[in-house]
DNA sequence: GCTTTTATTCTACATTTGCCGAACATAAAA
DNA sequence: TTTTATGTTCGGCAAATGTAGAATAAAAGC
């Protein structure tokens, strides 16, 4: 599964957000209203995303929808990795420790967290 | 200040991690063997990032020392900040949730992070 | 049935990225 | 000092990315 250049992937995100097929317009509304695209440049995406088997298109009358064919966990999952490895030396760790010093996270962040950690700590145990 | 391409980032690491001004050699020594990169190939993304104001160049002999003008803690948060934003809804409870369910995440990395959320609450409570 | 609107497809173009070979300098060896 | 390495600079190419206008198809309105 191919890594998504920005533009493509903001387009995926959009349409794995909604959780259902979508039209053009639907995911035109949805995108980062400063930049103005045209609706030929957002079909232009599109079309790439289909081309990557990202996501097939039907015809809807007039309208082509575009449905999701590959799983957004999947995506993150991997891309999330990556992340880690070429960034942070695989340590998620160094990842928190750059968002913290970089001002990117609250206090509320920070007892989600834990919360989490927590939870994923009581079901290690469970396992055994 | 820009967002490094794949390659051009690979390089910046490197002489981040040297943590002091780099030859051409000693950058391509540490580059992911598997690619075996033509030495000119290496130099062409060291002038890219010279012209990008990511280095700067001296003549040491016959050799160019390539030296960082960008902090790596300054380009690591924002770029930790912008993944957050794009990819995870600025929520980094998702990022490590992501990372768990792509097991990324070993019971060392968990400890290691509950300890880093610790001091940080430790700290937190220090400043009232 | 025409005309107007609206959505899609095609074609295209500028930039950026990944990668090198040819040319050029220059230190080292002969 | 001529030759030989070795490292750098230039120029360049193919593919990928960002972005649209022109051409086309087809629905809606008259």
């Amino acid at each position: 599964m191919k890594r998504l250049p920005n533009s493509e992937l903001e387009i995926m995100m959009i349409i794995w957000e909604l959780n259902k097929p979508a039209t053009r317009f639907e995911i035109e509304e949805r995108m980062d209203k400063e930049r103005k695209l045209s609706p030929t440049t957002v079909l232009s995406f599109l079309s790439r995303l289909q081309e990557k088997g990202f996501v097939a298109v039907e015809k809807a009358g007039k309208n082509n929808v575009y449905r999701a064919l590959i799983d957004r966990e999947d995506y993150m999952q991997r891309e999330s990795g990556n992340i880690l490895k070429r960034l942070y030396n695989n340590s998620a760790k160094n990842f928190l420790a750059s968002l913290y010093d970089g001002g990117s996270l609250s206090e509320e962040d920070l007892s989600e967290l834990r919360e989490f950690l927590d939870e994923k700590r009581a079901e290690g145990k469970q396992e055994r």
